[in-house]
DNA sequence: CGTTAATTTGAGACCATTCAATTTCGGTGG
DNA sequence: CCACCGAAATTGAATGGTCTCAAATTAACG
């Protein structure tokens, strides 16, 4: 229901890169893979934006939403999802800090799902006929964007396989592999122990298992110790083993670019 | 391994829009969800390519390519597939003629998975440079073009509802209303019979379900007159109830954009 | 009309689900 | 600081949807 705790508004004063505008978050992960001039980036930083806080399981869009604004996470994870006819919930993704949550519903206009944070989240929501503006402005800058759409759709893909033709152990090995890989510079380390405070429920929905059965396969997983994972923290005891367990290889994350 | 069949050349000689040139598909599906200026569609169609025929399973891109063209295909499917580490195969997508098949992986510089002809296809092959080359210069048709790639997300997202959340005889009715849905304006009409020469192998590799279990699946569909299926064409009997079984709500096309 | 691919059928095994009960955990108020 | 609460995690047992394996039938094609 979109309750405002905090609400600030920020307002573009300096032209030059403000260092600590909470949009250089993107900066930095774009420059992994756009080279972007300073214009480009003191034009990101420079966009107006409000600060806004989510409680847990808040809705951040709602399917056949019109798209107004758009949110980048500064704190806390997101997630989307779908419901089916007959209320079985798939989760399609989570975000991290640092990453647009809504760049598809921005442009395609009208939401086809939700997004929700996890676990109490701020965010920056900017308006998007301003993020437009910049996009038709600033090549580098939409050339960035539309990278990041179509990174998704590769992890789309990537989850797709894995839905549908891993079984439970390699799916959820899958996912751990994917999290922990993706918030790496996030977290300083790449095998933890970082937060992640997602329910056994939630990494159900998120894998096509059902609750139960995700538990009885975490159980697995640590009792071989390849992971440690409670009260919303997760550290990965053997990398390499992990890795081959859920039949993970970064190429779609495309790093490499 | 790409073999080339027939090959042509086609020059842009006229700046108007050349009312048979086979890219003319292309403008007749964008129209649907942009406003294309003469200019644009003129544009497009003055792009240089190269007509090739594509075996049954012959490859249009593979896993690891670097792009360097792009295809359009103008008769026959062709398919997306990422193979898991043991060999298991899923497939991502299905694409008609008139659809770009490899925007994604252009844009993103090297192929996360590959492409695959279904059954004897025709393609205009254009260069990924001239692409990028009216991307950059005609801001409608760029728009367009990430669109289609919006849309494909979208398509991922509830494939990935299908495979994770629904049972078989749900996957299998949905995916069937998808391609009838998707095919309604070439086809002249929504509930065939049309051509559809998939494999049960490959429905199956679709849905995330083995040939076996698919083959039972269709059998009850039939039974219960809802399709027709048989020798590579497609007949809906009872679109209702199998929009109905299949749990299928177009909106995530977003046809009404 | 022969050869190969695709579809169909049957039976048994198994991975994951369902349902229900129990335990643990995190947070809250007394 | 402890008692309490609801949510999350855990456990057990039975069920079932889908898979596996293998063989038979049919369709596609030169």
């Amino acid at each position: 229901m979109m309750q405002e705790n905090r609400l600030h508004q920020f307002a573009p004063e300096l032209r030059e890169v403000p260092a600590n505008s909470p949009l250089e978050m993107v900066v930095q992960r774009w420059s992994r893979y756009c080279h972007l001039t300073s214009e480009d980036r003191a034009a990101l930083c420079a966009l107006r934006f409000t600060l806004r806080t989510f409680q847990r399981d808040e809705y951040m869009v709602r399917e056949g939403d019109i798209a107004k604004e758009c949110a980048v996470i500064l704190r806390g994870f997101a997630y989307r999802q779908k419901i089916g006819g007959d209320g079985q919930r798939q989760i399609l993704s989570f975000h991290i800090p640092g990453e647009f949550v809504d760049l598809q519903n921005t442009m395609l206009g009208v939401a086809d799902h939700s997004v929700q944070c996890v676990n109490g989240c701020e965010a920056a929501i900017i308006s998007r006929s301003a993020l437009i503006q910049i996009a038709d402005q600033y090549p580098r800058l939409r050339a960035a964007m539309w990278i990041d759409t179509l990174l998704e759709a590769s992890i789309f893909r990537e989850w797709l396989l894995n839905v549908g033709r891993r079984d439970a152990r390699t799916r959820i090995a899958h996912l751990l592999c994917e999290l922990a890989f993706r918030m790496t510079e996030l977290n300083g380390t790449r095998d933890g122990p970082f937060r992640l405070p997602l329910t056994q429920e939630q990494l159900a929905d998120a894998t096509g298992l059902t609750a139960v059965h995700t538990n009885r396969t975490l159980q697995a997983l640590r009792r071989e110790g390849l992971i440690q994972l409670s009260s919303g923290s997760l550290a990965i005891l053997d990398w390499e083993r992990l890795r081959e367990v859920g039949d993970f290889d970064e190429l779609y994350l495309h790093r490499h670019i």
